[in-house]
DNA sequence: GCCTCGCTGTTACCAAAGTAACTGACTCCC
DNA sequence: GGGAGTCAGTTACTTTGGTAACAGCGAGGC
């Protein structure tokens, strides 16, 4: 049913036809999942950060790159950080999305060309340690082991669930659950919906959705129809939480 | 052009058009990638797996499924298994193939409801872990730390890596890739050739490429045409593993 | 103010992949 | 030896998404 709406919608956009503004009858509670906050807060913080510098990254500057050959994470202390890579027909894309209280940087672990890359979304400042000093702090602290499995294995549990979207799912439910995302990470209650306080362009989203810019715009149009998000031209995102998890479901 | 290759082969295919069988010039040696092997073999087997009881389980035979509660790691000993889950829409996809000396269940460590499955591809003997008795072996011995994260990570890069793929190749690229990936995981070198010893049918190999069984019908023909590959009826697989990786690149 | 540039919205067209349906080959079991 | 079941191969048709091209809008610089 969702499915042929949105079908029909971009029939509609093909044909110019309009198509009425139903207004969605569940009024709904946004609820902003916690499930990713800030794995790495508390212990282990205090253990491994005390006497080292913060770096102030800009608003789009590279915090590492493909191909970096420094082993280090980095642990976000404020800002926003979109994790991703670039493939091999130049185009950009987007894993995940990060914010202070999270690391970045993980991968260098086990590879020694880094694979992934992570570039600020806003200014953002993170503290630089060696993987060496990682490994060290939590040999010292074996309590501290959990917390680390926990970062890997969440981030796995996370690739994993985009290989099955993009295994199943078409491009508009691709984008809820993306939206979704957004939302439980870098979101903020702001009255009965949640806001993506940080502007992205559709195109950054495209690469989220591993999607064409151009499909981008089609859905986040059929899903503001449908009243599951509003947004204005150059404006933030707000977000029907609800809608969007019944409809991504 | 070899990607217009394979959409005139698909026009040819549905034209009835038969195709010249081109010898392909490159006669190239083999090499299995040995990438990804055993990494919890050695002190990490003789630390954790003494006084244990191996499990064995049959083809066919599910050792753990979606949603389940034991939070148990599995050292495989011996035999071939899938890791993957079932989606949203009921059919499997296939995320990973292991075999004796991985491990699978690692999935465990941070969720508590198992979000994938792993099922035996041939007879498979495993000895079952509980998540905690890992976690104490690594706090008591810290230099074991090391294997674990790279574990971790390693899935974590090939998880990233099937995103790409699934993000940029079309079918035959990617059945290309999954390809490479049996012959480094589960392939035996055999003459000029790697053999992929255990019998996969076409609706497990669609799985794991996340791509309708006609396609890869389709696409194995292909490959087979351009001597990329060989293969019978309920035959095995013999890789030509350079060709494959020129064409996969 | 005017102009450029970057972002969004939309279209017509084409290529890739899913759907459904059927055929033939082989295996296993009675 | 016959029949059922499973797997591979193929096709016609439909749906989805990528491509290319362009128009409108708004912000910022000159």
């Amino acid at each position: 049913m969702a499915s042929s709406d949105y079908r029909i919608a971009q029939l509609a956009a093909r044909s110019g036809l309009e198509l009425p503004l139903e207004l969605d009858d569940s009024l709904s509670q946004a609820a902003v999942s916690t499930a990713l906050v800030s794995v790495f807060r508390g212990k282990f913080c205090d253990a491994i950060l005390p006497n080292r510098k913060t770096t102030t990254f800009k608003k789009e500057e590279v915090i590492y790159d493909v191909g970096g050959k420094e082993r280090t994470f980095f642990f976000l202390q404020d800002g926003f950080v979109k994790v991703g890579t670039i493939t091999s027909d130049g185009h950009e894309l987007i894993y995940d999305v990060r914010k202070g209280g999270d690391v970045v940087g993980e991968l260098c672990a086990s590879e020694t060309r880094r694979p992934d890359r992570a570039v600020a979304l806003e200014q953002t400042k993170a503290i630089p340690v060696p993987f060496q000093d990682v490994m060290e702090v939590v040999r010292r602290q074996p309590d501290l082991l959990a917390r680390l499995v926990d970062v890997f294995c969440r981030a796995l549990n996370e690739a994993y669930a985009q290989v099955n979207t993009l295994a199943v799912d078409d491009t508009a439910h691709r984008l809820a659950k993306v939206l979704l995302k957004l939302a439980a990470k870098i979101g903020q209650q702001s009255g009965p919906e949640v806001e993506i306080s940080t502007y992205l362009t559709q195109e950054e989203i495209a690469q989220m959705v591993a999607a064409r810019r151009e499909r981008i715009s089609t859905a986040l149009n059929f899903l503001r129809r449908k009243r599951m998000i509003q947004y204005t031209n150059h404006g933030h995102l707000m977000l029907n939480v609800k809608a969007l998890e019944s409809y991504s479901a």
